[in-house]
DNA sequence: TTTATAATCAAACTCAGATTAGATTATTTT
DNA sequence: AAAATAATCTAATCTGAGTTTGATTATAAA
């Protein structure tokens, strides 16, 4: 019955990575299907058979791009480091992550917005009304959900830190925040082959959101 | 001649806030200039009146809050206080700006886009051809270097206080492009009448990046 | 009060882009 | 090979949004 999609054609994950690509050179409204249809050699109409519509395929790609960043961030969150390697590590590795996805990294910075004022009314007589949009708020809000499950892997981190004085008195939640904020922005200015490599800016800044945090420190670096 | 506009007429400042305001809520490509008109009790017509079409008013918004800002900035950045003052009052006032004017502060997080892709291309026979076209792209370059000049005044601070040993040794580049970003992102996620102020918000950021700015430092905060 | 022009509107134009319908081709399973 | 379904295409539909046109109203200057 079920049948191997042949091995030659374009698939789900193709299409993400061309829809990403596309999103960061042009943004979501003023992408078409056209666009992304082209990247991966298809007509828009062929897009269709893979995603149920524009929404969906950008989501996919924001999910994608989110749980990568969750898996590499997780287990270091989760090891028994001290505070100040794991925040160290973490930001590095978001970072890092956002250098070399920027289509992606940009998208998670931009694209937000389409998803929340997500206008289509369930309109009847469409193929879009009913279940399949309550389907699709669901798994939106299931994304909205991961990304806070996302910045509380460092709000804890700080907690502790200060908690055990490893960090100075912050407020974890504006300090995430801001911290956040600024690793996303790289992927809106980062540009590969620039004076930097990603690796070199993922450190400088993991090193001085952490150093902002050091309650005392001689002089010099450790 | 020429006369004076009627009093109780919509004028352009009322526009722009306007679009400011829909633009905050629905991003650029989302947002019609129906909405924008309805927001001053016009219709979409009436708009044209003021502004040549929608990428010059979206021009106006962005040009509208970059001014304000920097005209709040600059006096600080050329006054005679350290460069410590001077860059935490540089913050403040930024994010201080930015929580008060959220529709503003998102928009020049977000819109930069459609604007850097300004995809119109000078048809013949409409009216936005020809010179049109060339005085957009010529008050787009102009709002670019401004913006550039913005982001300047940060760097020269922190350019000097590294010379003169206020600061630790830190690219003033990445420093400023890490800093702005979470500056501007403050628009983002701050809501008025949260567990913070805005002035609040303002102060503990600053704060924040000026200490991770210092080269030596005891245990207790100035 | 006349006149010029600013401000506004209603209606029409244009066009692009999302989506659908239906047919066609390709590939795997049986 | 036959059947089933996946992948794709062409062509058509439908809608909404930016913009234009031309008329109408309001107001300030003469």
């Amino acid at each position: 019955m079920a049948r191997k999609p042949a091995d030659q054609s374009v698939n789900r994950e193709d299409i993400i990575v061309a829809a990403a690509d596309v999103l960061y050179r042009n943004g979501y409204e003023a992408t078409t299907m056209k666009d992304i249809a082209a990247e991966v050699n298809l007509t828009a109409a062929s897009l269709y058979h893979h995603f149920r519509n524009k929404d969906t395929l950008l989501l996919a790609v924001l999910e994608g791009g989110l749980e990568v960043v969750i898996e590499q961030i997780e287990p270091v969150a989760n090891s028994n480091k001290t505070n100040v390697e794991k925040l160290t590590e973490m930001i590095r590795l978001h970072i890092y992550y956002v250098t070399q996805n920027t289509a992606v990294g940009a998208a998670m910075v931009f694209e937000i917005r389409p998803l929340l004022n997500f206008r289509v009314p369930p309109r009847n007589g469409n193929q879009f009304g009913g279940s399949d949009y309550d389907e699709f708020l669901d798994r939106r809000d299931r994304f909205f959900k991961r990304r806070a499950y996302f910045e509380e892997l460092f709000v804890r981190v700080i907690e502790d830190g200060v908690k055990k004085g490893e960090f100075r008195q912050v407020d974890p939640k504006i300090f995430t925040k801001t911290m956040v904020g600024a690793n996303n922005w790289v992927a809106v200015w980062y540009k590969e082959g620039g004076r930097l490599s990603g690796d070199q800016v993922a450190r400088m800044i993991a090193e001085n959101f952490v150093w902002s945090l050091q309650p005392y420190r001689s002089a010099s670096l450790p």
